[in-house]
DNA sequence: CAATCATATTTGTTTCTGGTTATATAACTG
DNA sequence: CAGTTATATAACCAGAAACAAATATGATTG
């Protein structure tokens, strides 16, 4: 799955960041946001197929959390992209890169 | 604009990939996937759109390159999740931010 | 168990996306 | 300038995604 694609609507990623915080339960989710709760609950399930976030039922409600795991992949996709600007090499790098 | 949303489909994250080795070509990049010029025409028009390559006309061809400066904000942006991922202390951790 | 609260799913409709083919534009070549 | 090469845009279509409204589900409470 893509998780550049569940990260592409602003909505969900106002709902990681909150979740970066602590963990919320739907209601607490749907006060944050100028949206309808089924239209959050749509979005967490866009969340929870990518694999961004967990559920745990707490009582009559449920619990999103993180789960950092898919983020640390972009993360390390991003590996590949640092160097472009580590340091004052940038230039240099890119003229070789150009050139080679 | 959203970087997330340019970097949804397959194809676009393929064509940075390539870009990372080394800028090309249009033609250069169509030989790379299994998809027609026209299809890659619009790939590297949302790229462009979204800040993440730059044109530049060389002769008869035009030469795409890299631009990392949108791929550094989503690396700013994941500073705030390192923390989940960084040493042995995630449950503690966890555990504090959802119980605050 | 009936009522209520919290959340999820369905439905109908509309919009967006990505692919293709066909065509336009712009630069080079003889 | 006619022909060719490189790239972009237009027009069209099918499938995916999005939104709003209504409804279903599941736990809790009296």
């Amino acid at each position: 799955m893509n998780t550049f694609a569940a990260l592409a609507d602003p909505v969900r990623t106002g709902i990681i960041d909150s979740l970066a915080e602590r963990a919320r339960t739907v209601n607490e989710i749907v006060s944050l946001f100028d949206v309808t709760q089924p239209a959050i609950s749509r979005h967490l399930r866009v969340l929870r197929e990518a694999g961004l976030v967990t559920v745990r039922p707490e009582g009559q409600s449920r619990v999103y959390a993180l789960n950092p795991a898919p983020l640390r992949e972009i993360d390390a996709w991003l590996q590949r992209y640092r160097k472009f600007w580590a340091g004052r090499l940038d230039d240099l790098e890119r003229h070789l890169e150009e050139n080679p």
